[in-house]
DNA sequence: CCATATAGACTACACTTGTAATCCACAATA
DNA sequence: TATTGTGGATTACAAGTGTAGTCTATATGG
């Protein structure tokens, strides 16, 4: 998502996971065939969403024998991306307004929160 | 919210945040004064995004003299519905995760941690 | 060699969204 | 009374999105 945040759509979005969970570049037979276990979309409709994807340049097509396409921005990037968006549209921009909205709406389950406590102790290198 | 969540766009949502923060009815003339203070529209669009809002079930128009409009959607309830549907999306449905995600992107201060692991203590009734 | 499947490029079309203009009625004002 | 501002209803129109169809070339199976 590195300068250009341009967004992806829910649909999009769909295909995106599919090329995220294969780890290497894909072909649309794979595609096709990784979405079709529970999917309904005709054929057409998965090559759409690979034209706009390309378009909005969130993934490259290599053309070998035929197209195998590879994410330009990672799962971990957009999901950054979507939570800072939520995060400014939401919460004044500050994530902690975020976690302390699941806290008290109780969001967070004890098991939860034990873990959490943890994390903030070992994920926290500045102290 | 409640049954329908009927998707509030990011143009309607500024309307609604005019509802939201005067804390009652207001009119047109009211939203059109607490918007042109910061924005750009013509009067004509605030009123194509109050009749969409009203259309979409989420605001309440009672005529008097003159319209005024109440949110039928609270901000918490919007807040939490756009954060449960980013949870949804992007972190398995588990919020934990999403906090695990903002502690490992380094999206909390110091201060923030600390402010949080109060609000563990306090905000957790089932202990 | 012919029929069928498939990839890729292009086109289609309804719905939503952002952003308005227009028109009509009425109220206030010069 | 003629003008101007405003509220409400209706219409507009381009971009984005969900979902697909069509056309062409080529590969593949019989």
């Amino acid at each position: 998502m590195n300068t250009l945040a341009q967004k992806i759509s829910d649909s999009e979005l769909e295909v995106m996971r599919v090329l995220w969970s294969i780890k290497q570049a894909v072909t649309l037979a794979e595609i096709r065939k990784t979405i079709s276990a529970n999917s309904k979309w005709e054929d057409s409709t998965i090559k759409t969403l690979l034209r706009r994807l390309y378009c909005k340049g969130v993934l490259e097509q290599e053309k070998r024998d035929v197209y195998y396409y590879t994410p330009l921005v990672s799962e971990e990037e957009y999901e950054e991306y979507t939570t800072q968006t939520l995060i400014n549209k939401s919460f004044q921009g500050s994530a902690k307004n975020l976690v302390a909205s699941l806290v008290s709406s109780n969001q967070l389950s004890e098991a939860d929160i034990t873990e959490l406590r943890k994390m903030f102790k070992v994920g926290d290198h500045d102290e």
